[in-house]
DNA sequence: TTATGTGCAAAATATTTGCTTTCCG
DNA sequence: CGGAAAGCAAATATTTTGCACATAA
């Protein structure tokens, strides 16, 4: 089991450089950690509005930016469509759905050394890799 | 050695499809595929003007989106800026350098069975997966 | 000949930003 | 109190699309 930051830790790490906790930075973050589905911005955004429902689509967005800039979120894009959320951090994968969107996490074991390998290929000095993959959900494999 | 289809072998897939291979497509696909950039759509369409001075973006983003359905190019998204793209079709992985944007191929063994794993773990009909690393170029480094 | 593709420009989508005001610490 | 963040709306960035015309097969 992987150990979840509190969000008073996040609190204290923010302020710490400088940044502060607001209402609306606490329940994006809360909104995000507590769901599975890998969420566009205006979902996140239609969630916090019914907290605080004057909230902006573009404080959404300052505040995922920021929280992915400090590693507290991760971020995905696809296509052309919506780039999604992720509030699980830890190492982890995914499958795609290119039918309906739907994103699931895939409990596979990490790969070993990728990344060391990869640095001795190539001559970069890699921090982290992404692995994903790309399918039909089973839900979409019985409307067809 | 991976065996590239020729521009002919293409033409004629696509024609079994009622597509045409105008000289607009030949041209995207060529300058495509003689270059190890990955390159953004803008790219392409600045390249494919010195060939055929009015060609429009929207023709180039056309072209783009069919060949990728067509399964002729990779389409990769990064962060929020353009879509990048690649005619290796063949099964590779990239590393890109979040400091400048630049993307390397990896020459990695294709990590076998890795889809079948998550098809088992997960439900899905897994068609493909795709591999990035993130870090840092060799130039960015120097420059640091 | 005729359906597919092109060029052009306008529209759509997704995200960012400037400015004033609010509020955390 | 002071500076970081919010709200609102306008601006950007990227990609898509409608329509009249051109062209490959």
């Amino acid at each position: 089991m992987e150990s979840k930051k509190s969000i008073l830790e996040i609190s204290s790490t923010l302020r710490n450089k400088g940044m502060k906790m607001t209402q609306q930075r606490r329940v994006i973050l809360d909104v995000l950690r507590n769901t599975k589905s890998h969420p566009s911005a205006e979902w996140i955004y239609n969630q916090v509005r019914q907290i605080i429902p004057n909230v902006s689509l573009g404080t959404v967005y300052r505040n995922l930016n920021i929280l992915h800039q400090e590693g507290l979120v991760l971020e995905m894009n696809y296509g052309k469509g919506q780039s999604r959320y992720d509030g699980m951090v830890e190492p982890h994968y995914h499958v795609r759905c290119s039918e309906c969107g739907r994103i699931d996490d895939v409990e596979l074991d990490s790969i070993n050394h990728l990344s060391e390998t990869v640095e001795s290929l190539t001559g970069f000095a890699v921090s982290d890799y992404r692995l994903e993959f790309n399918g039909q959900c089973p839900d979409c494999m019985k409307n067809n």
